[in-house]
DNA sequence: ACGGGTATGTCAGTTACTGACATCAACCGT
DNA sequence: ACGGTTGATGTCAGTAACTGACATACCCGT
């Protein structure tokens, strides 16, 4: 049904297709349709838990002497690295976001859902409060800096550029800032 | 129609109240109600182009030499200070906010906005990319923090915080993490 | 064969929102 | 005073996102 529903978007826009077009190319019922998604944009956003838990455990498994915003940058590393290697799909995806603000929301709360976590895994380091929403959700932001970097690079020929990479970028930019 | 609105909200909740409840309370057609307000949702956000606003111009209005974070954070104070003298009034909204998924989407796409003019602010003051984006979302951040914890501050008697003296507390957070 | 669980179809209903058109009052120039 | 314009509102019909209730089909272990 994710495939039906992106090439659906691409097609004809996310306003202008309706849940019933959607379930009707999958092969389903509308009605299966939001058994499956909670509500018309989810489907854009399946592999968000995923990600979330990722980096959370992540920032788990960091070695322990790292700083708090080091250990986030290390689980928003790892999330995002589980989009290595589906750059083409992304950039769809992201143009289909872009071009409609209720998506954008969603967007902005899953974000924030894997910052939310992100601070609880900080805590469970032993990082106290506020430092741990503060270096969870900066990690956050360097990642959306990152990532959206990753999508527009320009990729002629020799220097395909790795998320990894891009957000490290991004943490070099944020330190600089102090 | 917004007082009308956050009574209902309060009273039976924000997903129990309709469109037309509200309209019907505040004497006036549903259909007006959406002449006013894009959406249900909206009639909570109604501020926030006026605080975008402010926190544009403070940037602008903010010493030359002042680092692109100081900045960004001397127009979310500038922001936050228009809440001053509206504590219960904003408790009251952040609790319905939190309550729901819904509204919590709005008030990230909301502040989004506001970092996302903030950085355009200090485009305008010369500061390149990402450093702009960075600097205004982590600003936007610390002013997030900064607010959740004027909200929460127990006033027993004698230590009324300001909104700024927050927003400042979080800063200096947000600076010890490097 | 049987019973239980899980995925799906069917259908009716609610509600958020929108477009088209009518009405009405304030206001403006002559 | 009068006709015209403008802006806010009411009315009504329609679309589409969901939701709950119920029926049906399939699959699996016994």
């Amino acid at each position: 049904m994710i495939r039906a529903a992106v090439e659906l978007f691409v097609e004809r826009g996310f306003e202008q297709t309706t849940a019933g077009d959607i379930a009707e190319r999958a092969g389903v019922t509308e009605r299966t349709f939001f058994r499956h998604f909670a509500d018309k944009r989810e489907v854009l956003f399946d592999g968000s838990k995923t990600m979330e838990r990722t980096a959370y455990d992540a920032i788990l498994a960091a070695p322990a002497d790292l700083s708090p915003l080091d250990a986030a940058l290390a689980g928003v590393v790892a999330g995002g690295s589980l989009l290595e290697g589906r750059r083409d799909h992304a950039i769809r995806r992201s143009k289909i976001i872009a071009a409609n603000p209720s998506l954008q929301e969603r967007e902005l709360l899953k974000l924030a859902a894997m910052a939310d976590t992100a601070a609880e895994a900080l805590r469970t380091r032993g990082v106290a409060e506020p430092a741990a929403s503060l270096a969870a959700h900066s990690a956050v932001t360097v990642f959306q800096v990152g990532f959206a970097h990753w999508l527009s690079a320009e990729v002629p020929a020799e220097e395909p550029q790795d998320v990894a990479t891009c957000i490290a970028q991004a943490a070099a930019a944020l330190r600089a800032l102090t």
